[in-house]
DNA sequence: GCAAGATTGGGCCCAACGACCTATGTAGGC
DNA sequence: GCCTACATAGGTCGTTGGGCCCAATCTTGC
């Protein structure tokens, strides 16, 4: 019996090129999704074994979108695709219910590899594995060992969305100087020293959507 | 006799499943590059028919790498590939030597054909089959006919990698104030209101790098 | 419960930024 | 030769942004 695939990934060129690899694996690709809210509607009506999900999607992320799959289908086990090893992201997304996660530039064996042990594990992450997971990333991540808050993200996504600092304060109905705040607190752990390095850091982290 | 292919994009998940699915069509894939530097290398030491080039890589981008290929060994046809359709890159591409030009979310079979049809196709393009390019790039892009000039982009450039106004005209010799004018007039060309929103544009139609 | 951190907010200062205006020299196209 | 576009540079003006201080409230973990 083959495994049942599922890929959510905003390119259809690495979808569909994915997929060809994983078919020539010997997995079944049953679903395909290019953004967040379509991967938990298909995960949800096809119960695939494995979704390979990449963190940087329309509608809703690959964490979010995990964290609804997860909640919704337990028995569903998500690997997380990330350009780059970030301890946020993958941290969030262990939270989120992943079992695994892949740095986009890994090898195709790798891959292959880590969808065979994501059927094999647990569908809830052990502390343990997690831990280790949350290490390995972090070796790989090297030095971000600074933790963005949630409150962070929603004005760097403001920010990256075009608003100016006015502008963020009136969406999320705080004043202009806690905007600042949030912003000086996002540049010392982004090490940034404006916005626009700060959006560049976080799109290159993966934080933020760039549509 | 089947095609010789190379590819060339940093990404190497995408790199190896593209690999799998032109293996799988037919096609021989004699080389893989990472980046610009390698593309030239590799193409003039293995001389493939048709080379995939992406446009964002690192040392140096798709488009000069073309014209480095094209120059040595103008039998040797590029393709190049985009994120998204942007008549600048494309026109940009086809002066460097590409003979055509693919969007990363095309389907897999327009890749494939258009891999063929490549080679059928004669080494210089001829002006009407540009035009022809160009306009449709032009049609998929829509609204933007701007053109940003080369200095504009040394600008963005160095804005993306984090350089302040006085620093940029530090850099490229020349006052603050035309630093100023030239960011004006990228603003006008890429409807960006700040150089926050100009570098995310920029980075999207893939004119800057992001590392 | 206490400590740590997240979130909220204030004030002050000065540099940076962007909008709007004009202007000169230098290419390249027709 | 003329015209257009590009690159260069200046001025002024109001707004924004970021550094650096501080502090109240609230949540979360231990």
């Amino acid at each position: 019996m083959s495994i049942r695939l599922m890929l959510a990934d905003d390119h259809r060129m690495l979808r569909e090129s994915l997929k060809r690899s994983m078919l020539d694996e010997g997995f079944e690709v049953v679903a395909e999704a290019s953004d967040g809210l379509e991967a938990v509607t298909l995960a949800l009506e096809h119960r695939p074994d494995v979704v390979l999900m990449d963190v940087t999607m329309p509608e809703f992320d690959g964490v979010e979108a995990t964290r609804r799959i997860h909640e919704t289908a337990p028995e569903v086990r998500v690997v997380m695709l990330t350009m780059h090893a970030d301890q946020d992201v993958v941290a969030a997304a262990i939270r989120a219910g992943a079992v695994g996660y892949l740095v986009k530039d890994c090898a195709f064996e790798e891959m292959a590899a880590t969808v065979r042990e994501a059927v094999d594990t647990a569908t809830d992450v052990s502390p343990q594995v997690a831990a280790t997971m949350l290490a390995e990333a972090n070796s790989l991540a090297g030095d971000d060992d600074s933790v963005i808050s949630k409150r962070e993200i929603e004005v760097l996504q403001h920010i990256a969305d075009g608003c100016s600092t006015p502008e963020v304060a009136d969406r999320l109905f705080i004043s202009q100087k806690t905007v600042k705040n949030h912003l000086a607190s996002i540049y010392s752990k982004l090490d940034a020293r404006d916005r626009t390095q700060a959006v560049l850091q976080a799109v290159r982290m993966g934080i933020v959507r760039l549509y």
